[in-house]
DNA sequence: TCAAAAGTGTTTCTGCTACACCCATGC
DNA sequence: GCATGGGTGTAGCAGAAACACTTTTGA
């Protein structure tokens, strides 16, 4: 590999990359993008969006551009799920990846574009994903532990929810996220009591349609400040 | 920095290392291991043990690796606590670090030996830690928090009590790392109900001092079995 | 004799679970 | 009129928190 390259080290060094499982809600179900690779290896397979590390950059801000390249996204939130350093993970050789998920607005959902080296890009509900491109089927795997953590800790739903929302859709975001059922009227219970959301008021809402509801960001940051024991 | 050196690459690429956060349970406190740099940069300062990743090992070989060529230790478990990529994190350049932490046996608190380029090695009670190099701070807040997810998850507390202890070592553990007082009594009971441990059976023993007990391994794996979300 | 450390039990409160019923709407 | 989806209320149980008393022993 490279014997000629421009770069010289006197100690071998990794390739280093950065990858990034995005996740949307459209409403009815947690979506993660995926990239149709346009080049080998694994071309034409599926694969998150990422890249190689430049010279400037932390590992997110590597994960955030590729991201932004392949897609035209730029995430509402950002948290590294860890390093995967398998010896066989690539068939280039060794490469080194910083992983990540990071959440997008549904609006988003519409928007994104592929780009650059990216042949398509496209959204997959969580449950329905196709065979996936170097070892990240693994990665997918600690991203979703990641995000469930990111929603004890409470902020991540509601960057997913977007404004406005309702209880049923955060059930059903609910479900998605930690795959099992909940019951309706404890969960709503529940999670009003939490005091986290205030209803839209709206007098002509048709009796029939669900509550609409807003995050209120104040009361978000006096729980967590309550509720933080990391 | 290295613009002969014999590894030759046609992109730019970071050097890579991995370091560990290396707990042991005293029967008194939660103490971490430190190195004592023998060489610039930051030397004389205290640091994680680790170094540089080598060419057909994963990160959580490396760390394994320089922990045992360091102080000659070989940890009972090791989890990934996350990647450290600030530009500027390591004075020599550019370096991205795999973070770990692992649990030692109580016995092996008398047995870390400095080797290799290591000056020192000593353990640090985690309240009472020196200034650290590079951005170890942040690796160790890290580290904690991971263990913290580790007690939760269960395994890991058994790890560092060692083969036979006492309740009120447990709660000793328990306060150190989670840095939180315990009601002696409810600990107690709650600890017990887990069905976790089985008392050491010694007639002779003084009144005074507390049970003996020791980890059912089996009643663990019947627990965790149940207990597993993730 | 006093202080320190360990064992044990009771009460209360809170949160979670499991349910049943009512209302509005569209087919 | 019936199926669907949404709003609300109640009873029971389990786990967590708060709290007091007794025993042993070493200083």
């Amino acid at each position: 590999m490279g014997e000629k390259g421009k770069y010289c080290y006197d100690y071998w060094r990794p390739a280093v990359t950065a990858d990034n499982v995005v996740f949307c809600f459209d409403g009815n179900h947690l979506n993660v993008l995926l990239i149709k690779r346009g080049r080998e290896p694994y071309k034409d397979c599926w694969a998150f969006p990422g890249g190689f590390l430049e010279e400037n950059e932390t590992l997110e801000e590597a994960a955030r551009r590729e991201l932004k390249e392949e897609t035209g996204l730029e995430p509402l939130y950002m948290e590294e799920i860890g390093a995967f350093s398998g010896v066989d993970r690539d068939p280039r050789g060794r490469v080194i990846s910083g992983g990540f998920y990071s959440v997008v607005s549904p609006a988003d959902k519409e928007r994104a574009i592929a780009g650059d080296d990216a042949a398509q890009a496209c959204w997959f509900p969580v449950n329905e994903l196709p065979a996936l491109a170097f070892d990240h089927a693994e990665v997918f795997r600690k991203a979703l532990i990641h995000l469930r953590i990111g929603f004890h800790l409470i902020p991540v739903a509601f960057l997913l929810l977007g404004d406005i929302f309702t209880i049923p859709d955060i059930q059903r975001l609910y479900t998605d996220v930690f795959n099992r059922t909940f019951d309706r009227r404890n969960f709503q219970k529940r999670f009003l009591k939490l005091g986290l959301v205030d209803p839209v008021e709206e007098p002509e809402r048709s009796k029939r349609l669900p509550k609409r509801y807003r995050f209120n960001e104040e009361a978000y940051y006096q729980l967590r400040k309550k509720v933080m024991k990391f």
